[in-house]
DNA sequence: TTGTATGCGTTATCAG
DNA sequence: CTGATAACGCATACAA
């Protein structure tokens, strides 16, 4: 147990490669590629003597030899975008995260790159899929009109997004491409319903400016649910996510009667809990429910509807990968996955 | 503007290469080589007409065969961690993003892998430098004899560290290899010195349990700023970074008097401040110093240490490109670049 | 200043 | 079941 960690590389000169554990063992360079990719290919006993000695030597093929003569890297691409709000920016730091275990599990690592636009983003696809021979890019907040992915798309470039194809919700279009996402209007529909269950019947909902995909798909489940329930549903402010919007937005909403307040992101609660607090209007703060289950609502006790991001990245890498390792399969049966998130309810410290 | 971000993907046939834009300017495949990688070798008629070509078709050359020729992929390492609180967990998210850009801006990009503790990292770190050949690796939360760092050291991979080489501190040692931190004593320092030109005399810290580099650090930092102003430097807690310690520790400092609080974290600080006004101690509360300067501080409107984390991260790739790109160099002289955090002063709504 | 030859480590094809 | 041969795209020494 000298080098637990490091198997191979003290003992050893130079790096061992095909070539030189074919020679070592005295069998074709071939048939060392065989042991390695296809093992059942090779009768047991040359087999046997080769996996020994590569296990000996400690031998890795090498990726860029590999990647020359495949044309696969097995390199994903995740671009890197400016953190908005960093409290429930977040999101997409877990989907990273998670995606990048699931990645590794799957044999892929990630690579990671800044852009400061969407054309950017496309310009970086070119040139990492020119040059890295990226396998496939992993996109994140697509929305209406998404020109990322028709560029993809066109290209033939293996893509998956988190987020539906926004504006194409057509049958037909909606499988377009490969795309994950999480049932935003089913979560704000559940906030509501928690707080109608509370016995609350003024129910407000703070949401972002109309217009983005996932926004008016929340909007979308609070007015639904509203309408099931009998409540009145055109208690919302719409306004640009961030604390002060939070704290505006509820004062807004109680000076027109609000009970209870659903909001599509923990940074409007925390700005919503803080402002109720202010104006002393403990009852409204109890009934608040933010979005995004962010460590800030955890911490604060603020209710929160709590997406299963580890689950989409799953997801979201089973589809890649497959769509990478078989190019030619058929598109899968059925509608995409639209994964449900749950409310966590909390008490307000 | 047909095509304004995919150069020339739609017109030709098959991916150009050094070949066939030697074989279309009947110039050699070298010298196709040389204006690509040293311009200046080749005469102007020539260049211009190689150029022109190398443009018209939208040549990049393949990453895998140029690795394979040179043996390096223009690829940096950084392990994602676990997000242990999510509040200040953050900060290595910045860090990402901001190495993510500062990479792209030297040509080279960043492969994120996932490890669970810092012996699977150091087995990623073999698995990764021995397949994908990456260039560097960029570490971060160093501490108490970190294993990481031998480990490369030993094996001459070049890397950088986000954090000092903790317990050996003697001169020689703490140019074991390269590194960049910030210094969060001074942080705590600085904090110090405002609660107390604010007039306070009894000023508590909330530490981390004693052992981990960085904690110590920031509590000799608050010590020393202490004994400089002549003030009590013991009203110190100790506990693990969350929230509820916060809270705790924050209620048994102002138990001994405490009139300000310096925090090691945000989420310490969100912790002590929603105590403090629980308890009604809002002179307390409006003196409460945190770290990190997360986005939910600057919501709330609690002061915080803010790290420049950006800069960090420039120095970081500087040192790192430079020891992969001049082995052979000398050691720059002088100490690492200690960074220094600054205060920033808010009123809690 | 330009061109020629060779090899980086691997896999695909096809023959034995 | 195994092995010889070729090619992936590039850069580096060296020769012209």
């Amino acid at each position: 147990m000298t080098q637990s960690t490091a198997p191979a590389t003290a003992a050893s000169g130079a790096k061992p490669t095909l070539n030189s554990i074919a020679a070592a063992t005295g069998v074709s360079r071939q048939t060392v590629s065989n042991v390695v990719n296809d093992p059942s290919r090779v009768a047991e006993p040359t087999r046997g003597i080769v996996e020994s000695e590569i296990r000996r030597v400690g031998y890795r093929p090498s990726a860029a030899a590999r990647q020359l003569r495949t044309q696969r890297s097995g390199l994903l691409g995740f671009r890197m975008r400016a953190v908005a709000d960093g409290i429930n920016g977040s999101i997409l730091d877990r989907l990273l995260h998670a995606l990048t275990e699931r990645a590794h599990e799957r044999g892929y690592a990630i690579l990671v790159f800044a852009a400061a636009d969407d054309d950017a983003e496309i310009a970086a696809y070119d040139d990492l899929r020119a040059t890295n021979a990226l396998d496939g890019f992993l996109l994140t907040s697509t929305n209406h009109g998404d020109r990322r992915s028709d560029w993809l798309a066109a290209q033939g470039i293996p893509f998956v997004a988190f987020g539906r194809p926004w504006g194409r919700d057509d049958a037909a279009h909606s499988r377009d491409h490969d795309w994950i996402d999480i049932d935003g209007g089913h979560g704000t529909a559940e906030a509501v319903r928690a707080l109608a269950a509370d016995g609350a019947r003024r129910i407000g909902l703070i949401g972002w400016p109309e217009g983005s995909g996932a926004g008016d798909d929340r909007a979308d489940g609070f007015r639904r649910a509203c309408a099931e329930l009998g409540l009145e549903g055109d208690l919302i402010e719409r306004a640009e996510d961030s604390f002060e919007s939070g704290q505006e937005s509820a004062e807004r909403l109680v000076g027109r009667g609000a009970e209870a307040i659903v909001c599509v992101s923990d940074s409007l609660a925390l700005g919503a809990v803080a402002r109720m607090r202010a104006l002393g209007r403990h009852d409204v703060m109890a009934r608040i429910i933010g979005f995004d289950d962010t460590p800030v609502a955890r911490a604060i006790g603020i209710s929160s509807v709590d997406q299963p991001i580890e689950q989409a990245a799953r997801a979201m890498l089973d589809l890649l990968v497959h769509r990478i390792e078989h190019p030619q399969a058929a598109r899968t049966d059925g509608p995409p996955a639209l994964l449900l998130p749950t409310v966590r309810r909390r008490t307000v410290a």
